[in-house]
DNA sequence: AATTATCCTGACCAAACGGTCAAGAACCGG
DNA sequence: CCGGTTCTTGACCGTTTGGTCAGGATAATT
């Protein structure tokens, strides 16, 4: 709907440093109000007054920078996606199992607590049957699951863990980890607390990986290996 | 808003039975309706045009036996917390710590796998910020996690299982279980699957069972107790 | 048959929706 | 100081929003 304009309409400059740098800012808040409305409301229920709001801006000037309401939303996800594909991005089967267990939850207990609201935004495209990001999901996604799986059940196979699917092992620990920043608000109401600090998230990482990799069959790491 | 409609407007009849079946079959037609659109949009997304013509009547008649876009919202929640509440409400410290996980897990994810729509309608009101039941969450429902969170604690102090950290254990399930329903399209997406099957869900009830149990420090009731 | 309560719905309303546009403001290297 | 680009924004458009209402259709009670 909206070409990535021009870098630079003539040849003036091909740094484009100074310039531009209005455009940065403005866009870098747009983007933050964005991920906030949409991951409250979802994607229809967000609207660009209450975005623009959010972002101190009027609503024409979303519109200038961001072309459409599709587009902006289709960014937002971009974004996230990047920040989710740089998670394990190289283990192989000679790795040990439980650090690898180890470091996947906990990597993404972090993603779910420096990025609250990308994981919410993300976890309501899902809800309402992921109409932006079905290609992804069965396409790239469903690669990068495939390939860790069949690490996982060659290292059950050589004894290392136990011989679990691997694919609901995954699930598993996703959903374990994204409750945290999707239901952030349940979380808060149940334990009585007004956020979750640093102490908190380390207690929760703990807990989760000693629960999933001794279920797992798995000893931790940091404990003796015998 | 909308008052509760009087019984019998004189007093004829006090049965109420053969009165009122229009009003029975539409109300369920409208609310089956409702909760698919509020589950796929959330609250401010879904629209009462859409909820009508998925019930096949015009938005009048929608307003007619709902009174509100709010009351019919509300309606739905408290149908959904009282399927909730149904779940696990009888357990004592004498039971076994095994059979009662085993139980949890199980009814929990039935729950999930009988009521998606309700299901993602719940995580889509905790996904923006429980607007409507932040009483409930810190209220009756934290009443119940902590009762079980105490039986947890108790069997933890008796040895019949780790002691781990009991309300991040119930989050666990709660996660793991509510996984297969709001984040439906994702699972089929990465599996490959039109839909999950019965065996399937069985599949991964077990699968949830073993992992959590063992991660517990409990063997599954099924095997021998020694 | 008359009456009354319930059910049904098209027409209508003000507000909010996503999006367009033109005209001006601010900034830029030359 | 100039000419061109980028930025800013209020006015505006057609559509959709949640909700009201009057009035006709239907069914139940007497």
């Amino acid at each position: 709907m909206r070409q990535p304009q021009a870098v630079s309409a003539r040849g003036t400059r091909e740094k484009g440093e100074a310039n531009g740098v209005t455009r940065q800012r403005n866009e870098r808040e747009i983007l933050a109000a964005a991920e906030r409305v949409f991951a409250r409301h979802g994607y229809r229920g967000a609207s660009l007054q209450a975005i623009a709001e959010e972002a101190g801006l009027p609503k024409s000037n979303v519109l200038y920078y961001m072309g459409s309401k599709g587009d902006l939303y289709v960014r937002l996800l971009e974004r996230m996606m990047m920040r989710w594909n740089a998670l394990l991005d190289d283990i192989s089967v000679d790795d040990d199992p439980a650090e690898v267990l180890e470091a996947f939850i906990h990597s993404k207990m972090q993603l779910s607590r420096r990025h609250p609201e990308g994981s919410r935004l993300f976890a309501a495209e899902i809800l309402g049957g992921a109409p932006f990001l079905q290609e992804y999901l069965s396409g790239e996604l469903r690669r990068w699951v495939q390939a860790r799986a069949r690490i996982f059940e060659q290292w059950a196979e050589r004894g290392l863990m136990d011989p679990v699917d691997p694919v609901w092992l995954i699930f598993l620990i996703w959903s374990a980890t994204q409750h945290y920043a999707d239901f952030e608000a349940q979380v808060l109401g149940i334990t009585g607390k007004g956020e979750l600090g640093d102490a908190d998230v380390e207690q929760i990482t703990a807990f989760l990986t000693r629960v999933i990799l001794k279920g797992c069959g798995l000893t931790p790491p940091s404990a003796a290996p015998g």
